[in-house]
RNA sequence: GCGGGUGUAGCUCAGUGGUAGAGCGCGACCUUGCCAAGGUCGAUGUCGACGGUUCGAAUCCGUUCACCCGCUCCA
């Protein structure tokens, strides 16, 4: 599937399903009809995402020398973001074509030049019906376009609101016309001459008022969601690298919450509003900058391998200039295959001196970094691996997912559905299940086992009903191992598997036989 | 934000103006010596929400919320 059109809704819809059956996902607020754009994590969902992300600050934090991790507060000084450029610059102004509905980029329409037909409303002859509602077309005569034109698409303008579709908008009257030459106007969309509506600003962020008792129009006490992790590390750079005695090149590295008042949320929890970010911030020195944003490309995906992503379900995409962000030298989005299409899960952004550069010409204290080896200062570049945890947990999800048709001895088909998890992302690693309920001696051992484990791994307890019942059950939770605890564990085929257990393999579904005492090891060995 | 679709039990769905349903799942008990669907019993629910029409609405109308698809957008 490297075609971006290929998708499979119904493999997506399946999985949304499972989630909901088994826990994993829920809507927000879904007891009062839902939250747009708001999802919440059930019990194996908040399992799954605490695994990535323990992972994650394993890998980035604890296992590195050179980075840090910091964990910022989720409200933000308007003036990080006044800095940053979030406020004023980002928000795009819209406009829709009042006739095709079209949305356009109200700065990027061309000036135009023309005439513009006015008119006041429309009425529809021999019948009751009209509206007043005022209605323009630019007209350009160089492209021999006539007063014929105009009136032609302010009747199909006005033609929208006939409530009777048996009328004929060619039949509308038109009230009010009156002309007007216009030079460089940009309220009419280029390609049908239609007005469009007022642009409208669409900000992004999610404001808030810090103080219980400030006033709603106080601009003091406005403050915001943070729209991305990555500014706390930036006004933190200081901070980190005096107390940690850290040299370049370091990473601040941070998982948290980011908010973003998206135009249109989709695609399940792909984009949310509410979402979680798994950042490093990674500071070097400008002539490194290029070499390191390939290096952290390619351990990025290493990453990815190992929590069970193969490398041939990732694209990356070098984003090309003009759809860069203009301060940025090079940028890699790393794509995964969705079943609702190839979307983007990290993006890893050579940022130069822009955030640093930025944030300390607005505050007026100086970021810039003294190398004592080369006797040198300047203000520090950045690479940014940034990853979407939210996406992160949905690829997993979508990766694990599968069927799998059995047939059994006497032939009959049977159909499972497994979740694949690698045994380190698993939200249970082991179920621990007695053969048979009514046996006190097994469910008192497996209890035991489960007392044993519960400190170290999630495991999950199990008595009811036929055992293969239950090895299906956690096949759809995708639990790796199964521990059956049978009349061989009692010793009554002998002292040799006397105090051992069955441990079945979910993906094979073989079995193999390991002492209680040994399994903690054994499992751990496993999830690593 | 626009257009199209959908919303009934945990899940998948039937029910088109007259007492709220099925399969699976779930719980209890029995059965069960290693791979789901054997037996008995049981609980499922403001039919997404609000308003209207009607003697009567899951069903018709309006509004709204949410999800899916296509545009659009995604610093």
């Amino acid at each position: 599937m490297t075609d971006r059109s290929n998708t499979d809704p119904q493999r997506m819809e399946k999985i949304v399903s499972l989630c909901k059956r088994r826990g994993f996902i829920f809507q927000s607020a879904e007891l009062y009809g839902g939250l747009n754009g708001c999802w919440d994590y059930g019990p194996l969902g908040a399992e799954l995402k605490k695994n990535l992300k323990d992972y994650w600050w394993r890998k980035n934090v604890r296992e590195r020398d050179d980075i840090e991790g910091i964990d910022g507060s989720i409200l933000t000084h308007r003036e990080v973001l006044t800095a940053s450029g979030h406020i004023g610059g980002f928000s795009d102004p819209m406009c829709d074509d009042l006739l095709t509905k079209a949305r356009l980029r109200a700065d990027q329409i061309e000036p135009q030049d023309g005439v513009v037909y006015s008119y006041t409303g429309a009425g529809y002859p021999d019948t009751e019906w009209s509206v007043e509602r005022p209605y323009s077309v630019l007209i350009k005569p160089e492209e021999n376009q006539n007063e014929n034109n105009a009136r032609k698409i302010a009747k199909q303008y006005y033609g929208q609101f006939l409530k009777d579709k048996e009328l004929s908008p060619k039949k509308i009257s038109l009230a009010g016309e009156s002309t007007e030459e216009v030079k460089g106007t940009t309220s009419f969309n280029p390609a049908t001459g239609s007005l469009v509506t007022e642009p409208r600003e669409f900000n992004l962020m999610f404001k808030t008022q810090m103080g219980a008792s400030s006033s709603e129009d106080d601009p003091n006490a406005v403050a915001y969601l943070r729209p991305e992790t990555a500014q706390t590390i930036f006004v933190n750079f200081k901070n980190v690298l005096e107390t940690s005695r850290q040299k370049l090149p370091f990473g601040v590295a941070q998982i948290g919450k980011a908010f973003r008042n998206e135009i249109n949320p989709r695609n399940f929890t792909f984009r949310s509003r509410e979402f979680e970010q798994m950042e490093i911030e990674y500071f070097c020195a400008p002539e490194d900058g290029m070499r390191l944003t390939d290096e952290w490309l390619e351990k990025r995906l290493d990453f990815y391998e190992e929590i069970g992503i193969p490398r041939e379900k990732l694209h990356i995409l070098d984003v090309p200039d003009g759809e860069r962000a203009f301060y940025s030298k090079k940028t890699y989005d790393i794509e995964y295959e969705f079943p609702f299409g190839i979307q983007e899960l990290e993006g890893v952004a050579y940022r130069t001196d822009y955030d640093l550069g930025k944030h300390g010409d607005h505050s007026g204290k100086a970021m810039d970094y003294f190398d004592e080896e080369k006797r040198e200062r300047f203000v520090p570049h950045v690479v940014e691996p940034s990853a979407g945890c939210d996406r992160t947990v949905l690829a997993l999800i979508c990766e694990a997912y599968d069927e799998e048709v059995l047939t059994d001895d006497k032939g009959k088909e049977d159909s499972r559905t497994v979740l694949r998890f690698t045994p380190k992302m698993a939200p249970i690693k082991a179920a621990i299940l007695p053969l048979l309920k009514k046996s006190e001696d097994q469910t008192r051992i497996a209890k035991e086992i489960q007392k044993s484990l519960q400190p170290f791994i999630n495991v999950f307890y199990d008595e009811s009903g036929a055992v293969g019942r239950r090895y299906r059950r956690q096949d759809e939770a995708g639990t790796p191992f199964c521990l059956t605890v049978d009349f061989d564990t009692l010793g009554e085929s002998g002292d040799e598997l006397k105090n051992t257990v069955t441990i079945r393999h979910r993906d094979s579904m073989e079995q193999e036989r390991v002492a209680i005492d040994d399994l903690l090891v054994w499992l751990l060995k496993k999830i690593q």
